[in-house]
RNA sequence: CGGGACAUGGCGCAGCCUGGUAGCGCACCUGCUUUGGGAGCAGGGGGUCGCAGGUUCAAAUCCUGCUGUCCCGACCA
């Protein structure tokens, strides 16, 4: 992409009203811009870096054996009232009504209407167990969105909901969607723990919050140190196998938010040395509810023996858009953002610092070329503007590797290759620096 | 939902207390010069001061109401 013919309105000054530092830098480097308080319009970089997120939570999600589904965003209230929680959820569920006055609402969340659409068709054990997702627009009506994305009232998650014949069936679904979340946010560079949380209908252990550890997270939380060096679950895991021994490893050192923190048992178990406390901020959730919404409901199926039971579900969330805020908040330095590879919504920036001279422009105009052809995400800055604007810039957007190429560089028939994360800057010869680039890429993580 | 602030060109702010019809920096436009760390000189365009009402000869400035936004706390992916 040249940036001239680009849309990215970066800002060179603080806006006022963003205090934390994922707030500040989405909207300096032009990834979002507010329409109205917790609601934002998301710009082609931001929105780039949404759906790189997108992909590797969908890439995960189908690995661990969810299929994918789009429910709509508006729902009727019907099954709301089915259910009981038309009048259980405060005024955080947005409620409308249509030209006929029929009762809606634009969904917070979808139990409700995927217990309704599973539960349609399935009849028997036989049909389960299955896992369905969707990654989809909701809305909270939060008393104080704050933070930029990180509270909005519109935002992106991805839930999913798990169905089983019985509990014991449902734990492993539980169990798969554990794993798969410790690869999810490992594959954006982030260590997210998994918090034991509220515990659920049936009580025990099948609720955790993961949260990353970040100065400006909303919880306080309390952990074990070696859940910050835990070695994470593998390309090669089979979601089919036994994974308790796995989860068990993430579950057995201390890891609890404000809210579920014990001290007295936090000193019991955890040494002084071991004991980390810290800001977190939570980016998924995994839930077992039971029958909560199927009895109701009367979502049910036979099983062997030719009785009727209720399905047992969980469910697993994702914020998918206050992501974006929390890998930024987890990676970022003073003159901007330090995208991790797996979600730079650019891989390379190649700034032509010498735009007057015709020897630079052509040698740009090549490389940009090559990349492209490479199929390597590439934004040009082809622009006339002076180095310094397009080197802060270029800082500022947080690409993972900067291609720069002035009449400097030139002279000694090499370009530079500057790396975001470490400042490291190589020159390398001209002919080299497509390859180099692409074999710098993926290969240092994240 | 309790507490507290703010609202002036695109952005950041001053002016308001002590009413007299709007100013600064950045950004933008034109020209020339510049080009390896957010350039220089010259010229130029753009706001009626969140909205409504009131006081006054006169309101960005004083008063009332409303709306919006932000911050702290309690709740949430």
């Amino acid at each position: 992409m040249r940036l001239t013919r680009y849309f990215l309105p970066v800002l060179k000054e603080n806006p006022a009203e963003a205090h934390i530092v994922s707030h500040r830098l989405m909207l300096r480097a032009g990834l979002v811009q507010q329409q109205t308080a917790g609601i934002y319009a998301w710009l082609p970089l931001g929105f780039r870096v949404l759906k790189k997120i997108e992909a590797i939570v969908r890439d995960e999600q189908e690995r661990a054996g969810s299929i994918e589904v789009l429910m709509p965003t508006i729902q009727s209230a019907d099954l709301w009232k089915r259910s009981g929680r038309y009048q259980e959820y405060g005024k955080e569920m947005l409620r409308i009504q249509d030209r006929h006055e029929r009762d809606l609402l634009y969904g917070p969340t979808n139990e409700e209407m995927i217990t309704s659409i599973f539960s349609s068709a399935a009849r028997s054990y036989r049909d389960l167990p299955r896992n369905l997702f969707h990654i989809q627009w909701k809305f909270r009506d939060e008393v104080r969105p704050r933070f930029g994305v990180m509270r909005g009232r519109e935002f992106l998650m991805k839930d999913g909901y798990s169905f089983d014949v019985d509990v014991e069936s449902a734990r492993r679904s539980y169990r798969r969607m554990f794993v798969s979340y410790l690869r999810t946010f490992e594959r954006m560079g982030l260590r997210a723990i998994p918090m034991a949380a509220q515990a659920g209908p049936i009580g025990g252990d099948l609720s955790h919050e993961f949260s990353i550890l970040a100065e400006t997270g909303e919880s306080q939380i309390y952990c074990h140190r070696d859940l910050m060096e835990m070695s994470m679950p593998g390309n090669d895991i089979d979601y089919d196998s036994d994974l308790e021994p796995v989860v068990e490893q993430w579950t057995k050192p201390y890891a609890r938010a404000d809210d579920e923190h014990d001290p007295a048992v936090f000193e019991a178990e955890v040494a002084p040395n071991d004991r980390l406390e810290a800001r977190g901020i939570e980016v998924g959730h995994v839930f077992f509810f039971g029958s909560k919404y199927s009895e109701p409901l009367e979502a049910t199926v036979s099983t062997p023996d030719g009785h009727s039971v209720p399905l047992q579900s969980g469910s697993y969330g994702i914020g998918v858009s206050r992501l974006v805020g929390a890998i930024i908040e987890a990676y970022h330095d003073d003159a901007g953002i330090i995208w991790p590879e797996s979600v730079a919504p650019f891989q390379v920036g190649l700034a032509n610092l010498g735009p007057d001279k015709p020897e630079c422009v052509e040698c740009c105009e090549s490389l940009y070329t090559q990349l492209n052809n490479a199929g390597i995400e590439t934004l040009f800055d082809d622009t006339a503007e002076n180095p310094g604007v397009k080197l802060s810039r270029m800082e500022l957007i947080g690409l993972p590797w900067q291609l720069r190429i002035g009449p400097r560089s030139l002279k000694k028939g090499v370009g530079e290759i500057q790396a975001r994360r470490t400042g490291e800057n190589t020159e390398v010869p001209l002919d080299n620096l497509v390859e180099r680039i692409r074999a710098l890429l993926g290969e240092s993580s994240p």
